[in-house]
DNA sequence: TAACTGACTCGGC
DNA sequence: AGCCGAGCCAGTT
């Protein structure tokens, strides 16, 4: 169907390359592909990961506030939030504890070794 | 075909 | 300081 990469590959491989234990926003992601205010559609992305191999952390993507916005798309609204405690993360009523600290962000980390 | 929605973000009031 | 509205792109109805 998509004959080249389209902007959901790039999301995708982006959020597949966000280390365990470490969170980043839609924006970020959106912003590092040239896109800062298509954030949006790095959420629609989400929307899609769910078939696409190799299966996407989305439960590492969370809205610029570090909350868990998009818990309730996942198969089970638990697994978000479970996910990310057995990684390490702190997460309280779907808020990320640290959210600042656990930030991962590719245009920085990506970008600058 | 046209219109709406959506896992966001920023700016204005 | 908090609430509301507009912008963005692509997929879905």
């Amino acid at each position: 169907m998509k004959d080249k990469f389209s902007f959901f590959e790039d999301v995708y491989a982006v959020v597949r390359l966000i280390p365990k234990g470490r969170v980043t926003s839609y924006g970020a992601i959106a912003k590092y592909l040239g896109a800062a205010k298509s954030a949006r559609m790095v959420g629609w992305a989400m929307n899609a990961c769910h078939e696409v191999l190799p299966p996407v952390p989305a439960h590492r993507v969370v809205n610029r506030l570090g909350l868990l916005s998009g818990k309730n798309h996942f198969h089970k609204p638990d697994e978000m939030e479970n996910r990310l405690k057995e990684e390490g993360v702190h997460v309280i009523d779907d808020q990320i504890q640290e959210f600042t600290r656990c930030f991962w962000d590719p245009s920085q980390e990506l970008s600058v070794e």
